[in-house]
DNA sequence: GTTCTGACA
DNA sequence: TGTCAGAA
């Protein structure tokens, strides 16, 4: 009996919400800005680069889910590491279809590169593509 | 009033 | 990356 019972809600159907809702854009840039203490010229700068997709209004103006806010701090965590946009696109994009083991290994290799040390890998020769 | 795009003394 | 212009 899970704590939900009582809602007579499944924890699959909290999960299923969380994930929808998570995808909701709801965040305009100005709160964006706040919570990530990024530019709004970074924020659209990442954009123009394939690195976040946050949807628009009618009138054209972005709105962010708390997905676009996990990108962008993951963005900026990458380019203070030195990794380049271009590897950080790369990154994420075959993030999509990695498979476990890969998935794995890519969790070992962040393991080490956000050490308290801030000391690169010993295998960063293997991420140099992502490097400038 | 806030955000958008394009451009650069 | 900042910042300004002109428009929405």
């Amino acid at each position: 009996m899970n704590r939900y019972a009582k809602l007579d809600v499944s924890k699959e159907a909290i999960q299923v919400s969380d994930k929808l809702r998570r995808q909701m854009p709801v965040f305009p840039i100005s709160v964006v800005m706040k919570l990530t203490e990024l530019s709004a010229r970074q924020i659209r700068y990442y954009e123009t680069h394939e690195l976040v997709a946050p949807q628009r209004t009618e009138g054209n103006q972005r709105l962010f889910s708390m997905n676009d806010l996990d990108r962008l701090l993951e963005i900026k965590m990458l380019l203070e590491k030195g990794f380049t946009i271009k590897g950080i696109r790369q990154i994420m994009l075959d993030d999509v279809e990695l498979s476990k083991d890969e998935k794995k290994l890519r969790e070992d290799i962040y393991q080490d590169i956000f050490t308290p040390t801030g000391r690169i890998p010993l295998n960063r020769g293997d991420l140099s593509r992502f490097y400038n």
